[in-house]
DNA sequence: GAATCTACTTTGATTAATAAAAGTCAAATA
DNA sequence: TATTTGACTTTTATTAATCAAAGTAGATTC
């Protein structure tokens, strides 16, 4: 199998290439970005994945996973998602607090734990931020519900949220905004960039940045 | 903090320091020989624990560990053995099946995660071979139970048993020789090495060999 | 079209962990 | 005491992952 960082590699590419849909190719200095190291060190490692056949590399322009990296890549992606759902479900961690712990676990525990856990947790198909868990073996289902930062007035509920960021993530949960809450976006401001949200049982209005609106997908209920 | 292979190496010296609690050193070839490298592997890496103060080397004739060196391989110790009560308590793992996720989770779990698992079991003191679990920052309690190959007939509890190969765990599991197991050591034969178990509420009894007898601690009831 | 900038690539090193093989010590044997 | 043997040490190499710094290709600008 693949070492944890390989395993990394993968996923990071995974992780860009949905968030950048619209191009066919990672640029490796994303990757560099995402992964924290520098840019010769991409290159060299890219160049070893694309030996072992898990991504096509292609000299100044890109990577992308072959079918062989996009499987691995989403193995990795189902056990940081389930064992999120885990920390979280059973051992009644924070959602804030889990993300470090699950990146290091995903790259260690066994299958018979992995199944486990996810019969433990009655099977479920998204984790506590609202990420799609790939099914074992099967390939990831691309819903993608709109950003709130696109949306019209109109009332929605969260489906998911696309940061891992502790101190954001205490925020999301202070202002009641994590998934499968339903909300109100009462006012557009685009001088400003600012939402103007009314959260069901609260009496004050909630005004959000655009940039925060940006990391938020919902759907209109 | 110290690498996965380097909290290894302590765990290692600790284990084999209370095996052979007679000799004041660790033979460098007993420890290639647990961890599975070549001695000239060993050398190398214990030279440099000891240049980081973790234990002390004396060429030609063996190791031991610091007070730093021993913290570090409680702390190791601590965790491989409430992830063990985890994963049997909690998880309804079978417990001949959960040493080698717990020898690969004991280097990632973070505090928090730990602390959680302490909790939800309720602070156990020894993990479900009956190995004593060190309280963090504490030293190992040195009960250390007789051997049943060493006791005299009569009745005795399971205390511990030392070793960790799933197939032997499983017979134990299926003779009924788990830790907490009460049972009357009925006739010791010295000649052919067979000692006669009986245990309560089964009608025959149970013929166990010396060397089986070498891996269970017992005490009298 | 030339200059420049940015992003990528190359090169040369480093560190941790390891093996293989040759060398050395010290204790047991003859 | 000389020899042998087993256990340890040294030396030399390898592999994975990384950085820093120097080099280059392509796109953008003038």
């Amino acid at each position: 199998m693949s070492s944890p960082t390989t395993e990394n590699y993968l996923k990071a590419i995974c992780q860009l290439a949905e968030r950048h849909s619209e191009s066919p190719l990672v640029r490796l200095g994303d990757l560099a970005e995402e992964l924290g190291v520098t840019a010769g060190t991409i290159t060299t490692m890219i160049r070893g994945l694309d030996d072992k056949g898990l991504v096509i590399y292609q000299a100044r322009s890109g990577v992308k996973l072959t079918p062989k990296g996009r499987g691995e890549a989403l193995r990795v992606l189902r056990r940081h998602r389930l064992i999120e759902c885990f920390l979280v479900d059973i051992m009644k961690m924070d959602w804030s607090e889990v993300h470090e712990d699950a990146e290091a676990l995903e790259h260690v525990v066994s299958d018979r734990f992995l199944d486990r856990m996810d019969e433990m947790l009655g099977f479920p198909s998204t984790d506590p931020h609202g990420d799609p868990i790939p099914a074992s073996g099967s390939e990831l289902p691309l819903n993608e519900a709109p950003l709130l930062s696109e949306a019209e007035t109109g009332t929605y509920e969260v489906t998911r949220v696309d940061d891992q960021e502790p101190k954001f993530l205490e925020w999301l949960a202070e202002a009641q905004l994590r998934p499968g809450q339903t909300f109100t976006l009462q006012t557009i401001d685009d001088v400003s960039g600012i939402l103007t949200l009314k959260i069901p049982g609260k009496k004050a209005t909630l005004p959000v940045s655009l940039s925060i609106g940006n990391k938020i997908r919902v759907l209109p209920v």
